[in-house]
RNA sequence: GCCCCGGUAGCUCAGUUGGAUAGAGCGCACCCCUCCUAAGGGUGAGGUCACAGGUUCAAUUCCUGUUCGGGGCGCCA
């Protein structure tokens, strides 16, 4: 419909162009909006007052102008012209009420576009270190990400869902060494477990299935592991320090000693063994969170074939890497990051930003056509110097965007509950689905704008009431269905035909409001997928669920007047239609029953 | 010090990229089931859009400055 409107505005624009009414230079760009008040209204345009400008006339003059010059449509009641120069466009009931027709012909593919023509795009997000079970900070990520993916998707994009599993690095090792420091203990052993290493409960479950599994060959006594190593930092209960020290000389050395004592082949397998338990767990975790990917992408392949040191050769061809402090700096300033990145350090191993400049070159030259990284907002000032490589490599940086997750945060009975009282450590993802559930997770989590801090009402998510809104909207869902049963339960049959012959019937304002929030389902997934702001979906869905719930209060589907009752109905399913299609692009289920 | 995000009703937040009288939910005060799920609907009170300038026919929206709150500024990942 609006693009209609805009068609016929366009013509009109052409013929004020062609009768010299305009000069050549005046803007192009026709603006036409939904009235937020009916009394004004389905839509409304500006252009009038817009042009007023370059062409210094009146913008009533001017409006009068385009109104006349205006192509006719059956479509439109009348054009009436407000205000200092408003053209606002009223349409007809016929118009208002075919949209339930187009709604029940396209069924699920309604709302769906092909705005993006098939241009392949990549989606990469959560991409959290498999080093422990996700906690609700990264879940935010997943329900984000997995919504701008499926948007994207909607409206016609080619999408590549992707996590880049940081699977090399010192990390990996800290946790091998962790896992390895629980089996000993799980043996029997005794000792100072370090500070720095990995503390959660999830490294004795891996140690404890290794020891099951391989039984005691990586048994050695610990007296001898922790000779000569720098000192720990060493913390009582309260937090202070007690015994000061180094913690991340102490874990490195450790490492280094855990590799010598083990031997590469035994290192390696528990290594492995610990980055498989957990990503498999992360794996499970999402799937069941409806996050799904097409790649998990391994830093460690990126390594091993030698893309990392091939890259940062690239750059130093390029002109942008020099040689201070015995470390090879990247010359990101020049493209305007506040300073010089190291890539290679002192000590010659890479650092985790070439294997990112690796990773990101790689995304570029594996032909997408739009590349999104969705990272937690403490990553904001990593943004310039990645970019600033892709430009020293000569790609167009234009073609990564990187969306910011802000925090959420968890409160349960008005106060702040990020640790789980269980474990002591943060809320794991796991433990929050299991709380509150996909469904409501899936939606608190994009209720709020991405950069918006988000505080997670715990008991909110859970109540069953209006004030949730996710049971709110679900009940619509499930009172349409609830009228379907008590049709058949009634021995009545719906006549779709009836109805469609029968629309003009929906005159009740109540009906028309609801129109109105259908018609504008379409346009709200194009903007939304295009601004990558999933809030404004879930907060149409809310509206949409309370013109229903209004309407549903108000007037019965279920009347006796055939007719009528066929035309509500197909109203109804309507609506039942394009809650679930909203609810799908959010990861959020339609219950028939509630 | 520099950078990013935010400041809108008592609370939590929207505001369709500059439009007409700034919205919703909660909370508060009332009202509505002989009737398809009251897990619902309705009425009312509640605002200097942080502050000060600027651009514009038009600013909550854009620009500059100030202020308050959150986060970030490693040869960590």
């Amino acid at each position: 419909m609006k693009a209609h409107l805009h068609t016929l505005l366009a013509q009109a624009l052409q013929q004020l162009r062609q009768d010299k009414l305009l000069p050549d230079d005046a803007p192009t760009d026709i603006p036409l909006e939904h009235t937020r008040d009916r009394a004004r209204g389905d839509f409304a345009s500006t252009l009038a007052l817009a042009l007023a400008k370059t062409a210094r006339r009146k913008p009533r003059e001017l409006a009068e102008q385009l109104v006349a010059a205006l192509p006719a449509s059956d479509r439109i009641a009348r054009v009436e012209i407000a205000g200092p120069g408003f053209i606002n466009f009223f349409l007809t009931s016929t118009a208002h009420q075919s949209v339930i027709n187009e709604i029940l012909d396209q069924g699920d593919a309604f709302g769906r576009s092909n705005r993006g023509e098939g241009r392949r795009v990549q989606v990469e997000f959560v991409s959290a270190n498999p080093t422990g079970p996700l906690h609700v900070g990264h879940g935010r990520g997943a329900a984000f990400g997995a919504t701008v993916a499926n948007l994207l998707e909607a409206i016609g994009y080619q999408v590549h869902r992707e996590y880049y599993v940081n699977d090399a690095g010192r990390q990996m090792n800290i946790l091998a060494t962790s896992i390895w420091l629980r089996y000993l203990e799980h043996c029997g052993e005794r000792f100072r477990f370090p500070s720095n290493g990995y503390q959660g409960e999830y490294v004795r479950d891996i140690a404890t299935r290794l020891y099951a599994e391989r039984g005691g060959v990586y048994m050695v006594a610990a007296a001898p592991i922790f000779r000569n190593l720098p000192q720990d930092e060493i913390r009582n209960e309260n937090g202070d320090i007690v015994i000061a020290g180094d913690k991340e000389a102490h874990i490195d050395a450790l490492v280094e000693r855990t590799q010598r004592l083990l031997g590469d082949h035994h290192y390696r397998y528990i290594f492995e063994r610990g980055l498989n338990a957990i990503l498999d767990d992360i794996r499970d975790d999402l799937r069941e969170f409806g996050v799904v990917y097409d790649e998990w992408y391994s830093e460690r392949t990126l390594a091993e074939c030698g893309a990392v040191n091939k890259t940062i050769n690239r750059l130093r061809d390029a002109g942008y890497v020099y040689e201070q402090d015995g470390a090879l700096w990247f010359r990101s300033s020049a493209f305007g990051d506040e300073k010089d990145r190291v890539v290679e350090r002192e000590n010659g191993q890479t650092t985790y930003f070439a294997s990112d400049i690796a990773y990101h070159l790689d995304k570029f030259e594996r032909g997408f056509d739009w590349v999104i990284d969705i990272w937690g907002a403490d990553h904001h000032g990593y943004v310039p110097r990645v970019k600033a490589a892709l430009q020293a490599l000569g790609e167009n940086p234009d073609k990564l965007d990187v969306l910011l997750v802000q925090f959420a945060i968890l409160y349960r009975n008005g106060e702040r509950a990020q640790m789980s009282t269980r474990s002591g450590e943060f809320v794991t993802l796991r433990e929050l689905r299991q709380e509150v559930g996909n469904d409501a997770a899936r939606f608190f989590y994009v209720m709020r704008k991405s950069e918006q801090h988000l505080d997670f009402d715990l008991d909110l998510a859970k109540s069953q009431s209006r004030d949730n809104p996710i049971y709110y909207i679900q009940y619509a869902y499930a009172r349409v269905s609830s009228v379907l049963r008590q049709l058949r339960d009634k021995g009545l049959v719906r006549d779709e035909a009836r109805g469609r012959a029968s629309l003009a019937l929906l005159t009740e304002p109540h009906e028309e409001a609801l129109l109105m929030a259908l018609s504008r389902y379409p346009e709200v997934v194009e903007t939304v997928a295009r601004i990558h702001e999933p809030h404004q979906l879930a907060h149409y869905l809310r509206e949409l669920a309370t013109a229903f719930h209004a309407y549903y209060n108000e007037h019965r589907v279920l009347v006796p007047d055939d007719a009528l009752r066929d035309a509500r109905l197909n109203l109804s399913l309507a609506t039942r239609q394009v809650i679930k299609n909203g609810l799908n692009l959010l990861g959020v289920s339609a219950p028939e029953v509630m």
